[in-house]
DNA sequence: ATTCCACCGGAAGGGGCGGGCC
DNA sequence: GGCCCGCCCCTTCCGGTGGAAT
């Protein structure tokens, strides 16, 4: 019914002169828009010397002051011709370690090009986990430069002889930065022993690292006898707070952003949201992203209230993109547990969402799993907060988990309704 | 105090698969 | 390109458990 008289609509709109129409929607649109610059809300669409300056600017607002004094404490000698210590920074996710760190080494460089002394420095990515093999690899790649990878199947030594070998022909001073240095899956002590033992004997610079990680017990993994060579000195960053948080938002809005349409309050509510979670800037921003959008589509105008609807619906696409994710099993248990949910109207134990996970397996014609791996699944689900199982004991009639809804009641129906369906269908 | 339920969760082992290595 | 190792997913088995019922 609704899709006939939109389509009956549509053809009148077109008969009628589209173009007014569209030019209606771009004139509204335009009227509603709060993001002047919006290349300013993400880093990664900046062109190099944008990103760098937006930074300059970050840094000049006394933000990380104490972490850069420190920086300075330990990697300055660099300019008068003097070896600094290695360091290890740690640091939970978007606490900005790697913004702060590539801003302090090339200001360094900057100042070691004026003074005449040969300094330089790389960054490797580890973002992204890595082998032992993907780290020498990163490692190469970032030492000369180039874009190109190496191609699979080289023996480590050899990937080590290149890294070797471009360096051979470098003198003075190299930084390698290592981002994310935890996320090596494997053999972390060959890459870290290389690091470490072989290459600054092998290579006439002068080499120092700077290793960041964000978790603490990475150290605690690693074979002492490489830690006592690294000779390394530790930091900590610490999580935003919310006045670190209101400067950096402050600074983008002015950047981005008709800064007659937005309310102060609203970005001190984002910088609190954002604050009380993790401190995380990232997240700070992609909450003031998403806020834009919501005001650009409604009023126009980015108030406390656009931020709320954000906020809510930011943690509705995580959840549905966490449920999209899920492997086809792990889905159809969830999925289970609802229906198990719903039908009773309560908490459900383990037993009869065990039931109610056999009939949709049936029902999709899939083999289900066993008992013991459907809790187990259960138990991830709890972890990742997709339902709430709390173990209890019900005397003589056992001890189970209570199964209870922890999503919100649009999630659970359009996941009933079967909508994520048709996205994964259509992977497949 | 003892029994007993209904499941928890650890351990071990098999099969499949992907990535590292040559 | 092919081999092989290690990892992940899954099953099977089984001892463990908190508290109502007896």
């Amino acid at each position: 019914m609704r899709q006939k008289i939109s389509s009956a609509t549509a053809s009148a709109c077109l008969s009628s002169g589209t173009e007014t129409l569209i030019q209606q929607a771009l004139a509204a649109s335009h009227a509603r828009r709060i993001a002047i610059n919006p290349s300013f809300l993400d880093d990664e669409k900046l062109p190099e010397a944008e990103r760098v300056a937006v930074l300059q600017e970050v840094f000049h607002r006394n933000i990380r002051m104490r972490h850069l004094e420190r920086l300075a404490k330990f990697l300055a000698p660099v300019v008068t011709g003097l070896l600094p210590p290695n360091l290890l920074i740690y640091g939970p996710s978007g606490t900005g370690k790697s913004v702060t760190c590539l801003h302090f080494l090339s200001s360094l460089s900057g100042m070691c090009t004026e003074r005449g002394v040969p300094f330089r420095y790389c960054y490797v990515d580890l973002t992204t986990p890595r082998s032992c093999f993907g780290a020498f690899n990163e490692l190469a790649i970032a030492l000369d430069g180039s874009v190109r990878r190496y191609r699979k199947g080289i023996a480590l030594e050899q990937m080590q002889e290149m890294i070797v070998s471009g360096l051979a022909r470098d003198s003075g001073f190299v930084c390698v930065l290592i981002d994310e240095a935890d996320n090596l899956t494997s053999d972390a002590d060959i890459f870290l022993t290389f690091l470490a033992k072989t290459l600054p004997k092998r290579v006439p610079v002068r080499l120092f690292y700077v290793f960041l990680t964000n978790r603490l017990e990475w150290e605690k993994n690693l074979d002492p006898r490489i830690l006592s060579v690294l000779k390394k000195q530790d930091m900590i960053f610490e999580p935003y707070d919310a006045m670190d948080l209101l400067e950096i938002l402050r600074l983008r809005v002015e950047k981005a952003l008709d800064t007659h349409r937005v309310e102060e309050a609203a970005i001190r509510k984002i910088a609190a949201y954002a604050s009380r979670e993790t401190g995380d800037a990232r997240k700070a921003v992609e909450l003031l992203v998403k806020a834009v959008k919501v005001a650009e589509e409604s009023s126009g105008r980015l108030t406390e209230t656009e931020v709320d609807v954000a906020e809510h619906s930011l943690e509705v696409d995580k959840t549905e993109e966490l449920i999209r994710s899920l492997a086809p099993q792990q889905r159809l248990a969830l999925q289970a547990c609802y229906t198990g949910i719903g039908k009773h109207k309560s908490k459900i134990s383990t037993g009869t969402a065990f039931e109610c996970y056999r009939q949709v397996c049936e029902g999709a014609g899939m083999r289900p799993l066993t008992q013991r791996r459907f809790s187990d699944i259960v138990s991830f689900m709890d972890l990742y907060g997709l339902v709430n199982a709390l173990v209890t004991s019900k005397g003589r009639y056992g001890k189970t988990r209570e199964l209870s809804s922890s999503l919100p009641r649009q999630v659970i129906e359009r996941m009933l309704d079967g909508r994520f369906e048709d996205q994964h269908t259509l992977l497949h």
